[in-house]
DNA sequence: TTAATTTAATAAACATAGTTTAGTAAAAAG
DNA sequence: CTTTTTACTAAACTATGTTTATTAAATTAA
């Protein structure tokens, strides 16, 4: 009994360590050749295990998907919080912004996985695994909530406001990686993106502060 | 010889018809089933040849989903159209926010291939087969400058401006059609939409006028 | 009219995916 | 030492885009 209790411990801790293997695969092939090159085979291939072992481990490749996607979400909300010294609210924001933007296009296929792609958010489970997703929204809104309380933005529903301002940088962001800007020459794209950036934050800033 | 340009003639018109064919094919499957039953096999199936045939005619499914494309620029244009008649400029550019998340909610299949997917922008013939996407640019920008010129906006440099609102629009119907709203209730999410948009529409009005 | 040639079309195959099934060898339990 | 459970895999299945070799028909040339 003691001696069986060891081994399933042990095999247990194995299982878990071949989940992790199969996790660590999918996001070195992620990173190092882009999200294309995660195929089943692939990760298989890596491990040195068959395809089929994989299916032992994880329910389909969507499952597996979702670590990369928990995975960005983590990097994501980490950067962020460099902008929590910032005392005053509106120039927090304004950095919010900008930092949102410049880690979309510094990893654009984490990005795309994130907030582009159809494949990892799923309808069911989708509550549940998209918690990382709105734990950064309400980090947005308490950034919003600030600068309303500090009279920079007009007194609005919290939730419309920080969606206006998510879906204004989602959407410069997205249009950069899935190429809609080739209206604009390359070179000038940078500071195009900067200049909107100023263009809306300029706008949603009430008219009679500072 | 005459026989012969009449062949000719009768050959080149034959052809033309069968891309026709393939083409309204497409667009069929494209719009009945959405955008995962347009597939070679099905394509060929409806016209009654074998996949082979399709390549005689086109090099690659790409060039398929260009026509697609172009479709849904055709239909998007049209649509806009309708702010035309309103006379003020601003009035008219908030319709034209309204009217752009619109098409693309309800259009969302084609809003997706016209503005998410990957596909069918290509690296090289982008320049060209973007131009679809340039001429509806450039009616945003007529807008946009409209407002300038009767002092609703700040004059700023149009292209930034354009870009600017067009990314926030893009970022919602792309939040939306991408399924990454989960946060709010389905229910409320029009009423959201509309605040979103009405936010940052205040937002960019300059304070003094109206 | 008949032979040679060009063209249109396809069957079959290839390549690449995700995924499932049936079977095997090793480990664990009895 | 036998039975059962577990971990694994080879092979196959489905579905896709695409290519190749071959055939049948249409056209041209004699």
């Amino acid at each position: 009994m003691v001696i069986n209790m060891g081994i399933a411990e042990r095999k247990e801790k194995e299982k878990q360590q071949m989940r992790e293997r199969i996790l660590e695969t999918a996001k070195r092939l992620f990173i190092e050749d882009g999200f294309d090159k995660v195929t089943i085979r692939a990760i298989a291939e890596r491990i040195e295990y068959s395809p089929a072992t994989i299916y032992l481990y994880f329910k389909d490749k969507n499952e597996i998907l979702l670590a990369l996607h928990a995975e960005g979400f983590e990097r994501f909300y980490k950067l962020q919080q460099i902008i929590l010294p910032i005392r005053d609210p509106w120039k927090r924001l304004r950095e919010h912004g900008r930092i949102y933007i410049s880690f979309a296009l510094e990893n654009p296929e984490y990005y795309d996985l994130m907030f582009i792609m159809r494949g990892p958010v799923r309808e069911l489970k989708a509550k549940k695994e998209w918690s990382a997703g709105m734990r950064s929204f309400e980090f947005l809104k308490e950034n919003v909530k600030a600068c309303m309380d500090a009279g920079y933005i007009q007194r609005t529903d919290l939730d419309v406001a920080a969606f206006a301002i998510w879906s204004f940088t989602h959407g410069i962001a997205s249009l950069v990686i899935r190429d809609r800007t080739a209206n604009f020459p390359e070179r000038l794209l940078p500071e195009i993106i900067e200049g909107a950036l100023d263009f809306m934050m300029r706008g949603i800033l009430k008219k009679n502060s500072k």
